[in-house]
DNA sequence: TTGACTACCATGAAATCCCATGATATCCCA
DNA sequence: TGGGATATCATGGGATTTCATGGTAGTCAA
């Protein structure tokens, strides 16, 4: 009945594992955007997303001036916690426009996609995209914007500490 | 009689899914409206349509000057809704208000449909239709209303914070 | 016959595919 | 362990297909 979906709902927080690599967006890449307005999904976070057989989601950021890579798991989710809400709610409405802004990426065969100019005004592109994976989700940023908020985090981090971090979650009752 | 509506909502809230592909409405797409009042609907749109063999079904909001389209699913779930209030209530009568200005939608050979004269009214649309994909539905505005919308909840999201959207659920117990 | 809708074709722009290249990283074997 | 062979990957350009969009002809009913 609930077949596919909860087998993704099912894989929330869960599998991040496939095969002893992790199911996950690390690191950073620096790609150009040619004259047609193509990048390279970096290799990596193709192979994630391929390993799924996912297809990839980009978005226009709701709090900064990035967009978001995400698979289908994260829209869905989206979709699903506006159907809990009162649909008219301002929240909603907030939130669906996340939803109006993705598109769902083509990968070419040489792993490429088109970002549309809307894409690259959004995020003030020129020329170079950094991918910048933090875990299920991906950001892609102008290079000297990403610069600026690495440096910034870092000295926050110095000044004021770091915030906490609860590592080592117990399995509950039954997980195995 | 009942038989496709049940089925249709059996599906609600379950089946996004089809080969890996979300069966959603997203990103936006600006179509122009000819003399005839045709307009293409977005290839994407189209696509999700015929992957379910599922009509189009277009109507007026109850609460903004647009269009909602939307396969049978919805619409069910919208007659499911109502047939569980008191059917003499005003409040049920609202609702239907969006049942009888409903109309199925033919798409022709070039994916296009014809946009009655009185849906380009009620959207005020003037020559070109914006599609919103918000999910399981989208909106059809009038291209500079939508634009402000968009910077509208862009600016609240700054201001007050975008909604709790909780990711990384865990599944309950029981649920596999 | 007129008006409204449908089916069919024609076109240009944009997206997508396919092949080529060079640089870098990886592999493999002496 | 070095160093050549091989594979991976980002990137560029041309060819091909998709798609939106405009127009014309045909069909049906009033």
């Amino acid at each position: 009945m609930a077949a596919l979906q909860t087998d993704y709902a099912a894989n929330i927080g869960e599998k991040i594992f496939n095969e002893g690599q992790l199911d996950l967006f690390l690191s950073t890449y620096e790609n150009r955007i040619d004259a047609k307005g193509r990048v390279s999904v970096p290799a990596p976070f193709r192979t994630v997303l391929e390993r799924n057989r996912s297809p990839l989601y980009i978005y226009k950021s709701l709090t900064h001036a990035c967009l978001e890579g995400c698979g289908p798991e994260r829209i869905s989710q989206i979709v699903d916690a506006i159907d809990q809400m009162d649909s008219l709610s301002e929240e909603a409405e907030i939130l669906q426009t996340m939803l109006f802004s993705a598109q769902e990426m083509k990968i070419d065969s040489d792993g490429r996609m088109l970002l549309p100019a809307e894409f690259i005004e959004f995020a003030a592109l020129d020329g170079t995209a950094l991918f910048s994976g933090i875990g299920r989700s991906f950001q892609i940023w102008r290079p000297d914007q990403h610069q600026k908020r690495e440096t910034d985090f870092r000295d926050r981090a110095a000044k004021q500490g770091v915030p906490r971090l609860t590592l080592g979650r117990r399995p509950e009752p039954g997980e195995r």
